[in-house]
DNA sequence: ATAATCCCGACCAAAGTAGTTGGATATAGC
DNA sequence: GCTATATCCAACTACTTTGGTCGGGATTAT
């Protein structure tokens, strides 16, 4: 189990995402711009997260990204899940861990529960300075 | 953060050392051969149990490692940030994480809670099949 | 048409992981 | 004292992953 960059990327960009879903599409060069993450990496992970249907994307002029789901249905868990190996930490390389198997499986279980618990509109509502957009998040809980 | 087989190896190293307590010092090539695990490489990470105060070592014939305190008061945390990087999802490279930060925060929170609670003598007490070793490690709990 | 934008494969440097090698040092038992 | 058994330690290697780039192709609004 690892947990990178490359996930705080993939979550920050989401988050981004949402918070100007009423916008309309949003392009790789807005969204990098703000988060200021190289754009050609983020490219690369939302590769993967429109794979995983996650996001959609218009192409074109105009076009970017939008969340296939509302925000309040999109787990954390869903957007690591999407850019990185799976979130386990027995699947490490070898099955045979026999002392330690049941602790890693316990662990998995916590960080899997955290993170597939935590939507990203909870994140939004939390962080939105302007009550408008925080209500509009808590409407999705 | 990261859990890698390092982490891995060396929680059952130290379990292995707490099951085998009562012989006195366990040299590593017994260790390797039991957790069927690459002794020069075990050799390492015992270099950084001992650095970091967990085990304590006899040189020459006989000698060995044992654990420096008892296995009640050891938890996998310890062991895992004695081989490992810091066991913290917030300072994966930059501290600047914005949105996320909280996040990442409160599942450190979470891991280390877990991690940290858990104690090499609650392992033992739970895997040990003969009832006299498991009644000896709860008496540590 | 053209500019904006997604799409995609290939490539790259740096870092980390797992593991090895070869030797120096210490000690128990003969 | 010699020898076998150990810990100690630094350097090295092969491999994988990470974070990131490059160049070009396809699609669409204006």
């Amino acid at each position: 189990m690892r947990l990178t960059t490359r996930g705080r990327y993939a979550v920050t960009a989401m988050l981004d995402l949402a918070m100007h879903s009423a916008e309309g599409p949003v392009c790789i060069g807005a969204i990098a711009e703000r988060q200021a993450i190289s754009a050609a990496y983020l490219e690369r992970l939302f590769r993967n997260l429109r794979q995983r249907g996650l996001v959609c994307s218009t192409r074109g002029a105009h076009g970017g990204y939008e969340l296939c789901r509302c925000a309040g249905e999109i787990s954390v868990a869903d957007v690591i899940n999407a850019v990185d190996e799976p979130l386990d930490a027995t699947l490490c390389p070898s099955a045979r861990n026999g002392l330690t198997h049941d602790l890693w499986a316990d662990l998995t279980r916590h960080v899997q529960g955290f993170l597939g618990e935590t939507t990203l509109a909870q994140i939004c509502a939390s962080k939105s300075p302007c009550s408008q957009t925080r209500d509009r998040f808590e409407q999705l809980l």
